[in-house]
DNA sequence: TGTTTCTTTACATCTTTTTTACACTCTTTT
DNA sequence: AAAAGAGTGTAAAAAAGATGTAAAGAAACA
């Protein structure tokens, strides 16, 4: 049995994590671990987890602090650890985008009961990891795009540009979000990186690459997946 | 302000029902009881909840049974309350389709943060915001807008005002309002911008924009959409 | 070393926004 | 009732800005 979801686990204290990674492994899942808030920032970027566990008692950045970043660019599902059980906290995160709160001790049922509860409600939004539409066919699962039943070879840049379209296809997804998800925070205002991969990509997956088909521009916004 | 969220309230206590009641009304939602799980499923069919607040301890069918029985048919968020704190019941009911389980006691403002995260959940799922009237459709998820099943390219602009007017739409937005949110601060006085993307819109979106039907004038205050 | 990919640079092209100009419709004033 | 003025609608230009494209240099990889 596999279970292709990937979960990033934010967590300063070393015992945390190997009691979490012990379980999350055993449930066969993926996982990766940051250590500090700027690291599961950073994580959550490369690592594109299906859902991230946040400890708030992190060194650097609180992780309040870490979950207000996380949401200006994703709503990946956050599960809060915490030993303080205050109210007012509580609702303070839930209210600024975590999907659940839990109380240290927890017993390891419970945490991965709550994790497929997150996971579940993920699925919903997320379906199927094959995108389908006239002539092209993206597969998130094995990172693989056909044009007419013909494999198309993306390099790495612009497999993740296209797929994070993928992922909202339908919808606009701003440059902003685009350059961040792809180059990292650093890239918010070097919108021309964009602007040649999108290229490149209707080069490769367009019949009529200056007459778009797929990947349609929304010009002041950002780029639409049809 | 309005909440036109129905939340079905299913439990036996009459003191409970009092004091969830008093909270959900106070946060403006539109409550509904039972105060069994039969009648909690028949009240479930009828009022079309957008969450379902569950007590376990019903006195003809187990808590348990009434979440299997929903399930069959709806995936309405559903919040478990009990007194019970024990793992394996927990773990069963989550994995059975529960969203989230409170412990007696907690907290209103906990119970109101969670019940805000249930229906964000769901606001993914559906419950897009859909404005629509005649043969206009904005959907601003997507940032789409249909006259008549066919979709109208606007530019960033244009999409902004015309935003700005369905998020009060049926309300005059004042000139001011207008200026202010789609040209910053600066722009208090240059109601001609105003005037030039009012037009452009009528032109895009109407039938007849010498004639408006959807984008009404109202002289000397602002413009109201219908 | 050769190959691939990523980054940088440069410029052509297109769209959108702003500016400018004028016509229209009311209401108020004479 | 005609004239004036304020607010509004419309059409076109000029200006600004965003996007598309090619190609060369730098870095990574084998």
């Amino acid at each position: 049995m596999k279970n292709d979801s990937r979960i990033l686990i934010v967590d300063d204290e070393i015992s945390i994590r190997n009691l979490l990674r012990m379980n999350l492994l055993n449930a066969h899942y993926e996982i990766c671990e940051a250590s500090s808030g700027q690291d599961g920032l950073d994580k959550a970027a490369s690592f594109h987890p299906h859902l991230i566990i946040l400890d708030l008692g992190l060194p650097d950045l609180e992780g309040f602090e870490v979950l207000k970043k996380l949401r200006l660019w994703t709503t990946v599902p956050v599960i809060i650890l915490t030993v303080s059980d205050d109210e007012p906290t509580k609702v303070r995160l839930l209210d600024a985008g975590a999907d659940d709160y839990l109380t240290k001790p927890f017993g390891p049922e419970e945490l991965l009961a709550r994790v497929r509860v997150a996971l579940r409600h993920k699925g919903m939004v997320e379906a199927t990891p094959i995108f389908e539409s006239g002539n092209l066919k993206v597969d998130l699962n094995k990172r693989e795009v056909f044009v007419s039943e013909t494999q198309v070879k993306l390099t790495n840049t612009e497999y993740e540009v296209l797929s994070r379209l993928v992922r909202d296809h339908g919808k606009v997804v701003s440059q902003a979000q685009l350059l961040k998800q792809v180059w990292g925070a650093i890239a918010k205002d070097q919108s021309h990186y964009l602007r040649i991969y999108i290229n490149q990509l209707r080069k490769k997956i367009e019949l009529n690459p200056s007459e778009p088909t797929h990947i349609i521009t929304e010009p002041g916004v950002g780029y639409r997946l049809i």
